[in-house]
DNA sequence: CGTTCTATTGACATCATTCAACGCCGGTGG
DNA sequence: CCACCGGCGTTGAATGATGTCAATAGAACG
């Protein structure tokens, strides 16, 4: 499930996790194009979809949203941004974002507009390569997500959801049995495609399975095991399995009347 | 739904639609790496999930499906491939590949090596807004997909299927209403996430309606603006419209009370 | 405080999967 | 040439998971 795994480990030196950059290209050519660094409150949209894409973005402290809209003006929330990640390369295909992005508390973004982007691509192959794992990263995290709603069910779903939190909250540094969502069960439902009830639902369950325990946001796993084991239950929909029954059955019957 | 929508028109100038290249490479440092262009069959692989990264591909003739594989061990078919779009941008991220890639028929790809694409981004900057683009416009093109799987239900689904292959046949320059499914029903209930039976019986209830017209592989649309419609129905889960309803409804009964 | 947003829970309805049986087609081998 | 078989596709009946509707209650925020 994606929750954008760390999109963009790396890609800054000013912010999070304070690791290599864009580029050097601060030290070379354009020295006077510092970066800017801005705070955005609970709410608040860094842009909307359909705005002009001018630069890319990396999420330094605090989370966000992507939000994208379909046909029928139903909105999708497409994926969740921690510290580290990379946001807005969603703009390269037409020049306008095709999601907006709104923040879950407050947060601090680092801007590298394109222009400055472009430079660090001609100058560094280190920041080629980063840029291109990034969005190669993003579109792996997606594929993840449709495999995900396409084949789990709803308490797989859940499941995968609360390890792919813990997991990144243990990449920021933070605790993976002990944090805090930032978003509504609503968000939650929306991204993964079900109905608030069922998600609240399901946490009850799970928490009357000593699994985890739930009070308003603050999520604790208390046994990430048998959470992991939600998972491979094969309750799901078996696709080339289906194919290997059907096969065994024909067999069988052959086999009878053989 | 992404049905990967012509991820890579423009990449290879001896390829589909003959359009400008990953690089004025040829004509300048790498002259003698020249294309390798070459053809597979239906069922053969380009790559399997796990392996090196070490070239992208554009594919100039037939059809494929790129294949995922979940924890608990399923597969997903994470998108289709058509002339012109570009194939295994997934495997920057790790530098091996995330999903399998093989073909529907007889198919023919053009093959850019890692070391030649890297050459040609330093040099050009058309073919490094290009590949920014194509891998963005697959980023978006999956954000649409788990839009459809999350909020449509079955039949918007097969719509928007249809529908998508219907404008990527005509950007091939074929016809958007008459044209034939290189992909088995079961490959579709894969990458819509449902069940072979339940494309089955949509399939031909939409033939029942006069919408479309089925014969083994063979589609014909009979009524595009009503398969359209099919998906403006609102017999999805509506999110914000959901809040806004309970709003509405909190609303009344506080001016009934009053 | 009161309004709004959020979250929980129960009863009910329904869409989609599952299970099962059958027909079609193309290939393969007798 | 026919028979058989495996892969693919269709259809019906039954079950189940999940969405919908409704009522309630606590938290957040002004």
């Amino acid at each position: 499930m994606s929750v954008q795994q760390s999109i963009s480990s790396n890609l800054c030196q000013h912010c999070a996790r304070s690791s290599a950059c864009f580029g050097s290209l601060n030290n070379t050519t354009s020295q006077t194009a510092h970066r800017s660094h801005k705070i955005y409150h609970r709410g608040e949209s860094l842009f909307s979809m359909g705005d002009e894409f001018e630069a890319l973005y990396i999420l330094r402290a605090g989370s966000a949203k992507s939000i994208c809209c379909s046909s029928n003006g139903e909105e999708q929330i497409s994926g969740f941004y921690y510290p580290g990640d990379m946001i807005g390369a969603d703009g390269f295909d037409s020049m306008t974002h095709s999601c907006g992005l709104k923040f879950l508390e407050t947060s601090s973004v680092c801007r590298v507009g394109l222009k400055e982007l472009d430079m660090a691509l001609i100058e560094s192959s280190s920041t080629r390569r980063k840029l291109l794992k990034n969005m190669s990263h993003a579109l792996v995290d997606e594929q993840q997500m449709l495999m995900s709603i396409g084949k789990l069910n709803s308490e797989q779903r859940l499941a995968k959801f609360l390890l792919d939190l813990s997991e990144r909250f243990q990449i920021q540094g933070l605790s993976a049995n002990t944090f805090d969502l930032s978003m509504t069960r609503i968000d939650i439902a929306n991204f993964l495609g079900m109905a608030i009830e069922t998600i609240s639902r399901l946490l009850t369950k799970l928490q009357h399975q000593q699994i985890i325990k739930v009070n308003r946001r603050q999520v604790i796993l208390l046994d990430i095991q048998r959470l992991q084991q939600c998972l491979l239950v094969d309750s799901g929909i078996s696709w080339l399995t289906d194919l290997q029954k059907l096969n065994l059955k024909n067999r069988q019957s052959a086999s009878l009347v053989a």
